[in-house]
DNA sequence: AAGCCTATGTATAAGGT
DNA sequence: TACCTTATACATAGGCT
């Protein structure tokens, strides 16, 4: 018998499930590269399979973040140094001294840091279109 | 004309380029969630394209990571207080000086250090065993 | 720019070794 | 267990609107 269409729930059978894994696992990362060259996007990929086995793929270096940060900041030039220079302390110091349960504490005020950020953009962004419509006047309903 | 074999390199064209990004982006994102449903994988995912818009997915929440901590932690309980007076200093002074990226890179190196911290309590659990082993003198296999 | 369409390329479920 | 095979399902490039 050769391929059938399968719904998409945890495989029960273990041994399925883990040559089901592998092809899969294998393959995602061989689209997140494509997606990354073909169409210059920055992708980090993390997966971890139900035995507990870690894959990696990033598009970029920690180098490359703080270098894309550096072009970026026009406003704030004189701050860059100082605070990539805090981020490698971060890095650098802080993380190897902490333990797990630490770096989990981190690890869920950095989503949450990560999370108040993009919601502040989003609510500038939504301010814009709202100053925008009523310079225009629009009467969108 | 249809569709032909394409080159993995970069796209020139910019708007095939962002037409090509939304339909692979997409089925990126698909296929991570399949993976993750088919096979109890847990997937972190975060996409930045090149116009700079985030696209973000992770099959685990930080509460279920830290449940699956604190299953496995006994040891360092006393620790724990004099470490966390140091990370709310990470947290209060050096966490707002970021910005989106930073604090992404951040999370993404802070996840790399908890997987390495797990697995080397995973080891040393493996060791206890085998000490064990040898200690009341086991053959297995 | 955002969706259809469809022919074709690619990934992969079952099975076999 | 990990690698082949192959028929089929799925993803998507190019074109059109």
């Amino acid at each position: 018998m050769t391929r059938r269409k399968i719904e998409i729930k945890r495989i029960d059978k273990k041994t399925a499930r883990q040559v089901t894994f592998s092809k899969r696992n294998k393959g995602l990362f061989k689209k997140a590269m494509e997606l990354s060259t073909l169409c210059d996007a920055e992708i980090a990929l993390i997966v971890f399979s139900a035995t507990g086995k870690r894959f990696e793929y990033s598009s970029l270096s920690v180098q490359q973040v703080i270098g894309r940060y550096n072009l970026h900041s026009d406003q704030n030039l004189n701050r860059t140094d100082q605070q990539s220079v805090e981020l490698q302390k971060v890095k650098g110091e802080e993380l190897d001294g902490l333990n797990t349960e630490e770096l989990q504490e981190l690890e869920k005020m950095v989503h949450l840091s990560l999370h108040r950020d993009v919601k502040k953009k989003d609510e500038m962004f939504l301010n814009e279109i709202t100053d925008h419509k009523q310079k225009v006047g629009c009467h969108y309903a």
